[in-house]
DNA sequence: AAAGATCTTGTGTTCGCACACAGTTTGTGA
DNA sequence: TCACAAACTGTGTGCGAACACAAGATCTTT
């Protein structure tokens, strides 16, 4: 239970002064060859590691993090990133770490480019955003790599781009467990459909991934043997226009058996149908979003998957802390984990994300 | 963006010195009323939010925690609590924490005895046990009371303890969701078994609980169509009476249809019957043990429910910490989340166990 | 060999807070 | 009114590391 090896208790070891060491450790040069690798000799030998602590407590700089990203106010679905990255900062604030806010419109781009117009112009530190419109994420991070600004994304995940990391789920395998719940409890020759409730000016990547997940499940498991049909519905806000769409989806498919929707909107669709319908229909959704939860303990939402939402904010401030603070190596690309969230173990996941622990 | 409040700018705003607003924040006492109103009038004015790294680095005391555990050495499952212990400790160590492992047999009683005197006679500010024996535990329990050291249980729970908080699994709901997988997919007229692989001397309650969650699954939801039977074993680790043991169960029911194995055993299961035999079979167990996963992947075990084991021992030392270092309210149940696993998602749950954010 | 440049090294201050200690004020009893 | 205790208050030091600065050592150049 000795006390833990201080740098002054290296400089004693090895004969030179606390800067020595201090200027060995940062690389900072100007010591000379022979006192190097004694410091370093004593360093390996005392097994140091320093106190980030005290480390933490004398770097006394200002890390500032511009976050971009949808207004949960509009689509409630990102009140659960938003949450996880105020989370973060609670535990990184001391470190001298901030976050400003820059919301846009979800359902209108422009919004999304005035804002990223206001984070460059407070010229961050680094930035954190969900590339929802891709013409337009692109354009941003050509920008922020021209302004030398690091960034990471959340949530939607764009190839070839210099981020330094990705954090959110892994899109196309999400649609394969999804085909995989789906089809329990089914039969062969059943029909089902994949349901794409968003606008059409989203980047719509992610939801192709995701039904190529799902197809690609009842192709290699399920040899051929299920119809599988997709749709996308822009109006899903639209009571009356919404349950004129799911008629007109019975019409076509009198036998349909299950529907996968790709989003967190599956509570518009149990909303938008009978009880006994959606009794009858096996569903499959995304997120815990009280309403899903609500279809799930009726027995109307089948099984949620849950992307783990709030932890996208949570480890993208984090990631920038660990990489920027800590200078630790951090992974390109971080998939969070998919849950299968089914009536009887729900409340774990409700309460997982209210406690963080806090990285003091 | 402007720098957070320090005690030096309460007190020059409060007009006191700084060492009157630190006995105001500790409540050291030998405070005038008066001044005492003022700072902490002043403190809500301005928000002020202590900087813990700096209270970390001055707070320079020690924190020595003794934890008993079954060695891994013996039983691999127990490996996972031990590593969620070292974990945690990577995090704290900085604060003064410091941790010394007691690790006994958990097939002999009495090592659990000769250990937890040690750990007694060594007098640590607190422990974290796993309470496997249920009297020998109970003895524990009072002893360390007795002599005033605080107590954290993790993976087994004892009711009515005064320990600061269990951290584990509910063991009820456990078998509740074990029967609701098992039951995809099985019809009507099913029989299952449930299968406690365990030595007699283990604190059994937990598996007693585990059996209570899983029939009264099928009490509510399956009204007593399907045929549960229960059945102990002890010699799982002998290969041919283990054979011998489930020969003799598929004699005695030659229309099985699943197996509920209540602990991380289940692979040993799989070992001991025909490939076919266990492909026919619905298998559910518990923990990722690498042997489990790789008959997840064959397809011989159906779903796996992680217990989160690697977290007991991770939230068990930061429960400590929080509580003690950090004087923050802890729950005194912490149910870790059961997740459930299937070939299309284990690899996140494998990546979690290893990514834990470093409390710095 | 002297002057200057360059490289090397040690010392001292700072970060925000905890706590010891000394100093000041107020209260009490004779 | 004085002595003394009790209650209160301010100052100073240390926690371990980061970094600025100055001083010392070594090397060039003429």
């Amino acid at each position: 239970m000795e006390r833990p090896i201080r740098i002054k208790d290296i400089a004693e070891a090895a004969g030179v002064s606390t800067g020595t060491v201090d200027r060995v450790i940062h690389g900072r040069g100007n010591v000379s060859p022979a006192k190097r690798a004694k410091v370093l000799e004593v360093m390996r030998a005392l097994d140091y590691k320093p106190n980030i602590i005290a480390s933490a407590l004398a770097y006394n700089k200002n890390f500032r993090i511009g976050v971009l990203l949808p207004d949960p106010e509009i689509d409630p679905y990102w009140q659960a990133p938003y949450s996880g990255v105020t989370y973060a900062l609670e535990s990184v604030r001391h470190y001298g770490v901030t976050v400003q806010f820059y919301l846009f419109d979800l359902f209108k781009a422009e919004t999304f480019v005035e804002q990223y117009e206001k984070l460059l112009a407070d010229a961050p530190d680094a930035i954190l955003f969900s590339p929802l419109f891709l013409k337009e994420s692109k354009a941003l991070l050509a920008k922020s790599s021209a302004l030398g600004i690091p960034n990471v994304m959340v949530n939607t995940y764009i190839e070839n781009s210099d981020s330094l990391s990705y954090i959110g789920p892994d899109s196309y395998q999400s649609g394969v467990l999804a085909a995989r719940l789906l089809n329990f409890g089914l039969n062969n020759h059943a029909t089902v459909i994949i349901l794409n409730l968003a606008k059409g000016s989203t980047n719509a990547q992610h939801l192709l991934q995701k039904e190529q997940g799902f197809r690609d499940y009842y192709a290699n498991f399920n040899s051929g043997s299920t119809t599988v049909v997709k749709y996308d519905f822009e109006d899903f806000d639209k009571e009356e226009l919404m349950e004129g769409f799911m008629e007109e989806i019975f019409g076509k498919h009198p036998d349909l058996d299950g529907i996968f929707v790709t989003n967190s909107r599956a509570f518009r669709v149990v909303e938008s149908i009978s009880g006994e319908a959606a009794k009858r229909l096996k569903i499959v959704g995304f997120d815990l979003m009280k309403k899903n939860l609500d279809y799930l303990q009726t027995g109307e939402v089948d099984f949620i998957i849950n992307q783990n939402s709030v932890q996208q904010g949570y480890w993208g401030i984090m990631t920038l802390f660990n990489h920027f603070i800590l200078k630790q190596k951090v992974e390109k690309i971080q998939n969070l984990p998919l849950d299968i969230v089914v009536l009887e173990n729900y409340s774990y996941y409700l309460r997982k994300e209210k406690s963080f622990q806090l990285a003091i």
